[in-house]
DNA sequence: CTCGATCACTAAATCGAATTAGTAGGAGAG
DNA sequence: CTCTCCTACTAATTCGATTTAGTGATCGAG
């Protein structure tokens, strides 16, 4: 920010015309009437000069930036999910001349000062959208959202002839809000298949043999269990070590599944069967919706939109 | 966007007094003789109104705002060791009234014109630092960053008495430049250990057999391989898994270390000792640099800078 | 010839903030 | 009385872009 910039008069002195002239070249304004001589000038004279608009000035004008900001929040931060949901975000953005900014603040509220210093575009708020909204409204819900992903998690153990069915929860604080939605759309589709109620079991706990303890407890309380669907990969990794602990056959005694497809995922023993799911895709679906575009019309949208049970050995 | 915003000259109008008036209150500027009375019905104005400043317009006027840059690009994204330095770096800017935005394109050239468009105050460039610069002078090198890091990770198969060490490296593209980073790191240790030349392998081939082939043709040019670092946690358990397929026993036969301290780690069979960095500390450091701010003097400071072994059942 | 449309531009205003350069009035000292 | 300093403000400008509202000249149709 050191060096002179140059700006729009500069090139106009350049090029021998107003700066107006050179706004309507530059940004190819319509219902201007300027020659092609004239606005090649204007375009060398900016190449020659290395301008580059001052995109504040521009905002300030316009009312709005390029920039679209993620807001995280109190979301999970570091799983497979939120990153490839960035990558597709990002690179949708980007394809349409925008650029993708992820605020990570630990605060709900996003009528945030300084971010409307820069007056984004757009704000995709996954923290409200998760947290304060209806989810089922927002992310495709029953069709193609995280309710539908849930579905397909119980759907597996229910194919695999399971008919007693628990879902392990971890007590990770950002977790819970997910957690909580997780377990409602499981207990919904273990109603809609006829099962008896869902058994939520807790992992995660830092004490050194919690994990054993609350799976024996578990099973104690409801031998007919036969399955467990874990919040994510991680928890059902947790009732596998459980499992292995208290000397379960896994999946003969006890199916495990996980959601969300970490590569941790296949180098468990044994290696867990998950669901995956294309996060990217939604990341481009959200990105298309924020700039106003239509919903794109290729076969890979609503492919991979849906839920992957990965299988392997647990389940 | 779409409601009226309330502009310095709504709250002038309010007050009774001027523009000028008004910014020299609420930025309590230097060298103005505004008596309380009056500061006071500005302030009450503004309230009132509630008022917020449009940071366009002042970050235009001033020639920046109060936005930090994280600019992550090419560099591993779904990790817990950037999901903490991240948190770190936020809190710390936030508690001097700055908004960390992070952002995630895929292109190392950081002249990015929308980017300009927010005159951030600070851009951190960790790809950068990591590709293009020399990590060791940015980052705390050999005293407390990655190099020394690697260290602490080398010296505990050296304390357990291993001489010949193997590193397993994956064949992740986000991971290749620190991969190479931590390889060279663990090299110098290595050797500055008075150990023979430390050996790579390749771990993470999508074909099923792949690491256990891998590992079965390491020991078998290079018997005396007792032990095996790896370059982040998922190196090291698919080591873990190689080793089991094998039939060989960890430790004894083959100790293995890994890196950065999944929530997995534990999960492994055995339980995967590993290194863990508080990558938040380094967010905080990271934060007061690119403020100008001094280092902070408390006690936390370096103590959670410095790397600390975890120590599980597998070196 | 007159009038309307088109071309090829332009000056001025706007966006909303901070800063610069004042000005009128009052008080106190010489 | 005059001069200097201080108080309590103000109008205008600046930042750099886009947009609004033109203007002079030319051409073609009626």
């Amino acid at each position: 920010m050191a060096a002179k910039r140059v700006t729009m008069k500069d090139v106009a002195r350049a090029s021998g015309v107003s700066a107006s002239t050179v706004s309507f070249v530059l940004n190819d304004a319509p219902g201007q009437t300027i020659p092609d001589a004239t606005r090649e000038r204007v375009r060398r004279a900016a190449a020659e000069l290395g301008y580059v608009p001052h995109g504040l000035a521009r905002a300030l004008r316009e009312g709005s930036s390029r920039i679209v900001v993620l807001n995280v929040a109190r979301l999970p931060r570091d799983g497979v999910a939120l990153a490839g949901f960035i990558g597709g975000l990002s690179d949708e953005l980007a394809e349409h001349g925008h650029t993708l900014l992820v605020r990570y603040r630990d605060a709900p509220d996003d009528a945030d000062p300084v971010l409307a210093a820069i007056s984004p575009r757009a704000v995709l708020d996954l923290d409200r959208v998760y947290f304060d909204d209806e989810p089922e409204l927002a992310d495709g819900g029953w069709v193609d959202g995280l309710a539908a992903h849930t579905a397909v998690q119980l759907r597996h153990l229910v194919g695999a002839g399971h008919r007693s069915i628990a879902f392990a929860l971890r007590g990770d604080e950002r977790l819970s809000r997910l957690g909580a939605l997780r377990f409602d759309y499981a207990r919904d589709a273990a109603a809609e298949a006829g099962l008896p109620a869902l058994v939520p079991v807790a992992v995660g706990h830092p004490a050194a043999a919690h994990d054993r303890d609350a799976l024996a407890a578990l099973l104690a309380e409801h031998p007919e269990i036969t399955a467990v669907a874990g919040v994510d990969d991680e928890a059902a990794m947790r009732v596998l070590a459980a499992a292995r602990a208290l000397g379960l056959a896994v999946p003969d005694r006890l199916a495990v599944i996980g959601f969300d497809e970490t590569p941790f995922a296949e180098l468990a023993e044994p290696p867990l069967t998950t669901v995956r799911i294309d996060t990217a895709a939604f990341g481009r679906r959200a990105a298309r919706e924020l700039l106003g575009l239509p919903a794109a019309t290729d076969d890979r949208g609503s492919a991979s939109l849906a839920a992957t049970v990965i299988r392997r050995e647990s389940a």
